[in-house]
DNA sequence: CAGTAATCGAGACGGTACGTCCCGTCTTTAT
DNA sequence: ATAAAGACGGGACGTACCGTCTCGATTACTG
């Protein structure tokens, strides 16, 4: 009659604050934005944030896993359903980019695939965080198949690549976000090969 | 009296070594591979070719410049020309490919994007080099073009962009270089719709 | 209807655990032997000794006052009366230095003292603890004067600043306890003029 | 016709600046002095002198180094020589309790004794530092001997402790500079039984 | 014998200094 | 004038403690 005993029980002492944890975060995120990886600096996000240096390397070991936490946090796409695979691919991705612009996310990239070329470890983590955020694009496409706009043998994955591929690539090399009509001609082209 | 005035007249003093200049980007480009941008420290360069900071300081400015320096001297591209759009493109595209695994440039790519994204100094410097290594490939369009394989109104630069966009892309994510098969399928996508 | 008022009225609530306090000031002393003042951290105190900071920092309000009150902690010199100065003293010394060589004493006194020099608070704690420890030195040179062994107008303070000053000067700056024959010579000469 | 080939050449590179080195010096002795080891910071040492960390840590592996060496520049005590041995120390015992009580010497050196109770390498260092400190008290009992004033077997280094002992320990013990009377009756003391 | 209250251990908190490393500049002698 | 060597001021890194705090759990006494 016992409750069943929890899989992990309070751990004693006093426990991590949350405020501290997502001032830290958020700061971080901020700083990223504003002055890059390299410029950023740990002391800054502790002064920034309120609270110490102590807090932080308690959290995360170095100033990388930092920069991934944050890069965590920032939103994710929802998934978008008006029942036309190109419609929704299309609002997507103007959405994505519109997020890489808006929001720190845009700048805090790159900076982390920089640094991912060199370090495998860094690269197991950012790869599934950017891979989460294109999730709801794979799903359009998923819907796609299942209503019959796209063909049963569609690869996923490559649809994706090709329409995230060219966006992205010119978002990090001019720094500016591609225009609509670039991307539903990326769209387009990506899906028409497949269409029923 | 005074002899015509050259074009150029050589300065006075020790000329500068031509030797230390090329050891130098040498040793710059095989350090960014080795540990990327940050990790790099202009220290090593110098202790590794044999030169000093002053030496390297004297021809660029800084860290960053350098880098660039070095990454201008990764091997470009040589032009193809056998006669197919699409088998043109598939071996430019695996070449250039194999010269990103097999080269610094590979990882050093990523590094400078990264430290570009918050530093629009770096962003017009190393898009012009970027640009450079892809014009064998945009010069295999504009032959499929001439030749009639793809249709007069092709848009070049995005089926550059639906080309390179995905292989760069998945090389960056993964750090390992596409099969043979991605960029066939890659490469037959981006002209398919274009084909005359 | 009141009780009768008790002099300590025992509070209320848990009562503070007389083994830590024990064990604390045992951690704290031999620690302070060990690594010296500076070196010493309360953390280890509390790790080694199975207790925690908070109590620690419940008794005493810093890591100074923690030192002293442990300092305070080492053994006493007992009385020596054989009826002659001269071997009283000796014999004294002797043992104050076997003391201070075999216990944290010898280590922790100049570590303290040290740390007085610019604490006039630290100051004011350490001396009456020191002091304390030279009583009986004190005493066997009191019990001579009043054996008519030493002269009436013996000044007891001197006396003992000239037996004590170079052997723990000696002690302290060479780390070794001086020798039986040092010490007899130190004791001989610092009495010897005073002998009646 | 070579100048002798010199055994230690200039070595290459920058020298090190002696304004720095000085500036450095100075700034600890003072902070030293004005807050004590533990609580002089190395950081305040390269803010206040104008130098940098980096500076300072190219010369002294660390904060006891940078301690010793600045207590190393504590002024010497000069020959004090007018004939008569009594005298001489007397002098020259005031001059020494002078300077302990008015120069950053007096405060560092109980700092660095207590160091030094825990770290033989420290000892090693500072020992033969102050042991310099008294090298003209020794010289002026040398002289007595000479001079006949002593009788030939008296022990230099005894005679030395038997004045400094009771001077420093008292010193060291209250912080205050011991009266005039007092070392003259420590001298006297000292000296008395070695009188020929 | 349940309620109250101060203790306990654990460990997080903001802060400060440590000693290391690198940047971009400067200063020396040798070519 | 350039080269190698290496010192310079500056500033961030990641670590270690300080003295304070906040938890849940314990251990007495009080009502």
């Amino acid at each position: 009659m016992n409750p069943p005993r929890a899989v992990a029980r309070k751990p004693p002492g006093r426990p991590r604050s949350s405020e501290s944890h997502q001032a830290i975060l958020d700061t971080t995120l901020d700083l990223l934005a504003e002055r890059g990886f390299t410029a950023m600096s740990v002391e800054e996000v502790a002064a920034r944030s309120g609270t110490s240096k102590a807090t932080i390397y308690r959290r995360w070991p170095n100033k990388l896993h930092l920069t991934v936490a944050a890069f965590e946090r920032t939103p994710p796409l929802s998934d978008v359903d008006r029942g036309n695979v190109g419609k929704d691919l299309e609002t997507l991705v103007n959405r994505f980019v519109e997020l890489m612009a808006s929001t720190p996310l845009g700048k805090a990239f790159p900076s982390l695939l920089g640094e991912s070329a060199h370090n495998p470890e860094l690269t197991k983590l950012i790869v599934p965080v950017f891979d989460a955020r294109r999730e709801p694009i794979r799903n359009a496409i998923r819907r796609g198949i299942a209503r019959g706009e796209l063909s049963t043998g569609t690869d996923i994955e490559f649809v994706l690549d090709a329409i995230m591929g060219p966006v992205v690539m010119r978002f990090m090399l001019s720094g500016a976000k591609p225009g609509k009509s670039y991307i539903r001609k990326a769209v387009a082209e990506a899906i028409r090969y497949h269409q029923a």
